[in-house]
DNA sequence: ATGACGAATCGTATTCGA
């Protein structure tokens, strides 16, 4: 079972990327971030046609999230519960797959984290709302997850989270200070929800280093200097932990023409 | 020469992302 990850940063003027990234890389499962897209404008029958079944939770111009999965899509639920969100960030479905001998289900979200900058207003001792937001925003992802940990299944939150999770995750980690990406208080929110008992991926598999980031700004040369941070995660609940083989980030695809600022990223469980 | 950023929008400038 293979599911990926990717924020395509606009899935109409990314479409001939996805697709051909989709057709090469074949998911089980794909959690798409920043559609940028209402519902009905998104390239459903594009997707279809290669065999994914689709779940989109969209909105115009910012955001948007979607599920694309060779198995069927169950019990879908859009937006983090327990929080008052205008924006389409998250979006959560059951998979099973049934067949063969013993039909197992994973539940999977996609979620685009805020991002939170910037972080301090003028003329205010407090937070400037946009960083406020992410923490609650974090907030309620943490007590979601905790829900979720108490039915004892295997799931996945896969998605942007905007979260630059130790030094060793972004090339020059001076710069980067103070940013909502980085802040104590962003590191505090995603170590409460890791420490619930999530396993992130990437770091349970493997060094993070230069080799492991996600994410290249469009600006400066970023991609060629790989001045690049990683921010696109999957956490993953005991059982789903338990059967967690391997991971794979597909970095070529930011050499393609027209490129998202993220490549995904992917994990394989054994069946 | 240290690298014209890209996407969407009522738009020929502005906002936003990270």
């Amino acid at each position: 079972m293979k599911i990926a990850s990717w924020n395509v940063n606009s899935v109409k003027a990314r479409l001939p990327n996805v697709l051909r990234w989709l057709e090469e890389a074949q998911p089980d499962i794909a959690c798409l971030q920043e559609l940028k897209c209402v519902d009905d404008a998104f390239p459903r029958d594009d997707i279809e046609a290669l065999g994914y079944n689709v779940e989109t939770h969209g909105q115009k111009t910012y955001n948007g999230v979607a599920l694309l999965s060779k198995y069927p899509l169950e019990d879908v639920s859009r937006g983090l519960p327990g929080l008052e969100d205008e924006q389409a960030r998250y979006i959560e479905a059951v998979v099973s797959t049934q067949g063969s001998t013993n039909g197992s289900a994973v539940r999977v979200a996609s979620l685009y984290l805020p991002n939170g900058n910037p972080v301090s207003q003028e003329s205010s001792d407090g937070f400037h709302e946009k960083y406020t937001y992410k923490l609650n925003w974090m907030a309620a992802l943490e007590a979601h997850a905790s829900t979720l940990l108490s039915y004892e299944e295997a799931f996945v939150l896969a998605g942007d989270y905007n979260v630059i999770p130790a030094p060793a995750d972004c090339h020059a980690p001076d710069k980067w200070e103070g940013d909502a990406l980085f802040r104590p208080e962003t590191h505090a929110a995603y170590r409460r929800l890791v420490h619930l008992g999530l396993t992130e991926a990437v770091s349970t598999l493997s060094v993070t280093d230069d080799t492991t980031y996600t994410f290249w700004d469009y600006q400066a040369g970023a991609w060629p200097k790989n001045n690049g941070i990683r921010i696109d995660h999957h956490l993953l609940s005991p059982l789903a932990a338990d059967k967690l083989e391997t991971f794979g980030i597909d970095k070529h695809t930011r050499d393609w023409e027209k490129p998202s600022d993220h490549v995904p990223v992917w994990i394989e469980l054994r069946d």
